[in-house]
DNA sequence: TTCGTATATGTGTAATAGCATATATTCATG
DNA sequence: CATGAATATATGCTATTACACATATACGAA
């Protein structure tokens, strides 16, 4: 699917929100919260890039050419944890 | 108004593209992407993506944490040339 | 002027968004 | 197990709006 749509309910749900919370601080129905994570419906830029807010993310553009170093800062996990030890 | 629209305008600008061969390319007509570029009208998320794309570009989610340092890696300049050069 | 480009307008259609409600599904708790 | 509460997904029905298509206007350069 779309894999945006994907990282939104995840960000949604580490902001430890339901859909129907989700929908109200976004003056969106959850009905429409549902649709939009399931893929059913194409959701308006608007609608997106308030989403991606209020789960404390921003809609951005990026130069096809720093896309793979952006994905690993993103997804290449917690970097609450060191991503190296130095030997002992 | 809306950044990322001022952003993908520079960027099919950049491309060399106009509003009519960008419509073509993406199978929309060019008075919608007059629309769309002067934030007249909201367009939908797929459209949106489809334009990053054809301009060489992705949409990303991104978290908010991280959004200056990628904000200083695309808008920061052309990194074609070296931020620095080593002491001679 | 004529050409190329950008913006504007109007009409019809398809799809999102709003609202209410129904149907799971999970997880407690008696 | 049964029952009920909390959560997630689904459906039907309107209203609003993006989008398709054609056309018109504006403006600058050759």
């Amino acid at each position: 699917m779309n894999t945006l749509l994907k990282q939104l309910k995840t960000a949604r749900q580490e902001k430890g929100l339901k859909q129907s919370e989700f929908g109200k601080k976004l003056g969106l129905p959850q009905s429409h919260i549902s649709r939009i994570e399931r893929g059913k419906t194409d959701p308006r830029l608007s609608t997106v890039a308030d989403m991606a807010r209020i789960a404390d993310h921003e809609l951005m553009l990026v130069p096809r050419r720093l896309v793979p170093v952006i994905r690993f800062m993103t997804e290449g996990g917690n970097d609450q944890e060191p991503m190296w030890k130095p030997d002992e």
